[in-house]
DNA sequence: AGAGTTTTACTCAATTTGAGATAGACCGGC
DNA sequence: GCCGGTCTATCTCAAATTGAGTAAAACTCT
């Protein structure tokens, strides 16, 4: 049988069928504090319930990459055009398969996580009716938490899973990668980049320390030649301008203090 | 519409079918020399070339987690029991979803990375008709490469895209963890380990730095009081053996000396 | 027996890290 | 307009880590 012949016999529904979706983990600082975009979920299953922004994938109506549908999900949840997401990181968090983790049938999961500069509240009309950027320190993502009348604070299917791989993920990154740089906007000083390691790793720095590693790190940060227009809002000088470099790892790497005892 | 009403209407036909397939990229090391366990297709499409084991998730018949259905590709490949793979490190490495990557219909790949000590040859009269543990450097994983005869060295599908992925998974994953060990049998020798990383990472290290940086990271390894019973095979005295020790994370890690100039 | 190989340990300079101190710019309140 | 407090940016210094080389002792093979 020949190739031609094989694909024209082959019949995709011989097989049961199995949903596909992907769901976004995507991260911002506002104010200092880690936020994640959720939505809460208007139709069952988990009506009622906060979940990460997703959808089905379809096989054939849009022929979109896994990676182009998230990007999607993610302008129409956040209602910010796809140019707008620009400077917003995206990559593959992982697959989340487990049979019974949708009630209604077998559903994978490709999850992806993002990382974007402070985004406008996305409440304007869009598609999804309430989306929210959540504190994720007002999650429990553990153990089950007591409810705050009218708000469910654990979060629908495995997402409280998928969200908690996510951070880990983020925090790892942060360590050896520069995309600290892509939760600040196109200019930003050293001690905004600062905090956000320290909103990320949720635990203070050392602000010399900090500067001097970051400043000797080749290709993360380059000098714009400016500064700020005036100093920080409790006092202090104003503090020079950056923007990201070109390194795409950072050699050597900026280790977190806290390795939780090497994880052993 | 309650939770159940509406499950009791939901028809999972209704979408268009979207095919799951779990895809291994699994590794050893063979005389020192890196090898990859791959198949040669007897269906088309792709029939001849050589591909990742895998094959098809299905929905209803067995509930297995998409790592369940990893191990049990693995172990059907290479014949071995689901329980001698208790020493084999399995992890998801990425899923692949770009439409036409499978000329049948849409597929989505889950592929997952294995590393394990010397395996035995698959050969014996197992489900698949040819799988072989082939040398990396074998297989042209970039350019279209001159073809043996008989051999086809391109991979089927994005396959030799996902071997690429998987490789410098384990290259990284070799600086910050404890995964050489799972390259090696149960006690292994310094220098054992230090052939680990000169096959995976493809450059030789310095052999007395390398064995204090070993012995220094606390939770690496432990040593088990013996020795080897006779000297290496061109010489050289006897070597204490060692064990993987209970760290799941090296600190501080041991870096590659090439980072490709920091990977710019 | 001798040549060559290998494990293990040691040395030493260069680099990196962690902790603290300081100078000077700037804000807000008085 | 002054003052105390805050903050950026830089410096110091000891401790830890790394890179490169040397060397003693153990062992294999010819």
């Amino acid at each position: 049988m020949s190739e031609e012949e094989f694909l024209a016999e082959y019949d995709p529904r011989a097989y049961d069928p199995i949903a596909v979706t992907v769901d976004v983990v995507a991260l911002t600082i506002r104010d200092g504090v880690l936020h994640v975009l959720l939505i809460r979920r208007a139709e069952p299953p988990f009506a009622g319930r906060w979940a990460l922004p997703g959808g089905f994938v379809r096989a054939v109506e849009d022929e979109e990459d896994l990676r182009e549908a998230a990007a999607r999900e993610l302008a129409e949840e956040t209602g910010l055009t796809t140019k707008a997401l620009g400077r917003v990181h995206l990559e593959q968090l992982g697959t989340y398969g487990k049979p019974g983790r949708d009630p209604r049938m077998r559903v994978i999961s490709v999850a992806y996580l993002a990382f974007g500069p402070d985004l406008p509240d996305p409440q304007a009309g869009s598609d999804a009716a309430d989306a929210s950027w959540i504190p994720v320190e007002a999650l429990r993502l553990t153990a089950a938490a007591s409810q705050a009348p009218g708000t469910t604070r654990r979060l629908a299917f495995d997402h409280a899973r998928i969200l908690a791989d996510g951070l880990e993920r983020a925090r790892a990154k942060l360590e050896y990668t520069p995309l600290a740089t892509a939760f600040l906007g196109e200019s930003f000083t050293i001690p905004e980049l600062r905090a956000v390691y320290e909103s990320v790793w949720g635990e203070p720095l050392h602000a010399g320390n900090f500067h001097r590693k970051v400043l000797s790190v080749p290709g993360f940060v380059e000098g714009t030649g400016d500064t700020t227009p005036t100093g920080g809002r409790r006092g202090g000088p104003r503090a020079r301008l950056y923007r990201a470099g070109d390194a795409r790892l950072l050699h050597p790497a900026l280790l977190r203090p806290s390795s939780e005892d090497d994880l052993r």
